[in-house]
DNA sequence: CGCATATATACGATCAGACGTATATTAAGA
DNA sequence: TCTTAATATACGTCTGATCGTATATATGCG
């Protein structure tokens, strides 16, 4: 968990999550100003250690933060969009104005 | 302070100070059962990213919290005794054990 | 099947951080 | 001033994580 919440990008990733409830790749990549691979990556990573979950749906994966986590865990990864993520409005403010956002068909 | 939080034996220091208020390096290197410059080293990370205060009082130095944290900061200090750091029961039984401990003279 | 889009992974390079050992500093007391 | 105890720092080493680029996989559509 702490290794999930140690790297910069990781945490703009989780601040989105904990806000936005569920976004895909491309929607994070376009929010956090980055390149495709390294977003995949940090995503493997917070899903190997079990605080993301998954969801395919046609050409897209969308993440959500995961339901089961310990008390604790939920109480840090709150703090992060509420000061904790210094970038955090400005990647919210990208993710709004992009555009070709995917749609949602199920939750 | 997330690079604070990052490491696991920093953890387990900033575990015992929430939970003990102040303790010294002689202290801590017995209750996390390590040698004295690795424990000295990570007080001065955790000295230098401000999230810990020093003070002298004879041969001993006291690290307490810093008490000008950002109120998510607190939040997620209080979490780390509290489950989030494994060893916590078994370093606070090795510092009620240690003989020889400092006696304090000011807060 | 062929193409396009979205996502994942492989590879090599690089860099920060943690480590153990040895030594320097600081303070107290005889 | 000499000694001892507590703490801090210097040094060289090494592991692990992140990075960018390139490529592989997967899904949907015509």
């Amino acid at each position: 968990m702490f290794d999930a919440v140690a790297d910069a990008t990781r945490r703009r990733i989780l601040a989105l999550l904990v806000d936005q409830g569920e976004l895909c790749v491309c929607e994070l990549t376009a929010a956090l100003d980055d390149i495709q691979p390294k977003i995949s990556r940090h995503l493997c990573v917070l899903k190997d250690a079990g605080v993301v979950i998954p969801r395919r749906e046609g050409t897209w994966v969308f993440y959500r933060l995961s339901a089961s986590l310990p008390a604790w865990a939920a109480t840090l990864l709150k703090t992060l969009p509420e000061g904790a993520v210094a970038e955090f409005k400005a990647d919210l403010k990208r993710l709004k104005v992009m555009t070709g956002r995917p749609e949602r068909c199920a939750a």
